[in-house]
DNA sequence: GGTGTCTATATCGTCACTCGATATAGCGAC
DNA sequence: GTCGCTATATCGAGTGACGATATAGACACC
């Protein structure tokens, strides 16, 4: 067992789905809310305390940063503050990431329902 | 948007390393906190105020039940209390497998294959 | 140009969950 | 018999989750 990832506890739900949703990209804070049900198939629907909530945090924990980027400002909206994912945020994904298929694995010798990922 | 497994809310994480820790066999409280750690490759080591309250809610949810019986009384003892999921609680489980994988999966399209998204 | 609805960010209070500390007691060995 | 380990149980503090609420810009419509 690589013990290469040492010390880095489990991040709470919301602040997973919420790395898992921006990806690589950019997003604003409300088309984050429309991506986390998406990701998830209609199973968590995070209100804006929880959201808003969390993305300071984040910013404190330097998980995500604000951009000063706009889109096309046809398209733009001056109300947004668009986010993106740090280093230490993509650090932290794929260390998550890992934790759960290693759940997973470990678990289902143990169950009788096979998990079988198609992730990497 | 398939609203299929709809109705059903994520597990608190705890009650879902429990599940996966007592499989398909009957385990007692404080075997539960080693298989926890072992199927979390040490990530996760549960304290004894988080696998207690736990299991207390889950017999209210009916997720786990406790079971008479015991193994070769010359291994028992006595103080020890043995727990088995319930027929609730392998659905429970098996919904919540599937919805991690289906977000890893979800969002791992998002991650490795698009870039950009959002800014249409 | 006023009105209404939707988008968007933000905070607050409450409740659920987590965790370590503490308590209690049976077990095994010496 | 007492000492360390196993085992169950509860409590209180701290963190996270969530709905309600507030505020205001965008946009369409008439």
């Amino acid at each position: 067992m690589a013990r290469t990832s040492e010390g880095t506890k489990p991040l709470p739900p919301s602040v997973f789905h919420i790395l898992l949703a921006l990806g690589d990209g950019e997003q604003h804070g409300y088309a984050i809310m429309g991506r986390v049900e998406e990701i998830t198939d209609g199973d968590v629907s995070m209100g804006p305390g929880t959201l808003y909530g969390s993305i300071k945090r984040m910013l404190a924990d330097g998980l995500i940063e604000e951009t000063e980027e706009r889109p096309d400002p046809a398209l733009d909206d001056q109300r947004r503050r668009y986010y993106r994912v740090t280093a230490d945020g993509v650090r932290a994904r794929a260390a998550e990431t890992a934790r759960m298929q290693t759940l997973l694995r470990n678990a289902g010798a143990n169950v009788s329902i096979t998990p079988n990922l198609g992730f990497a």
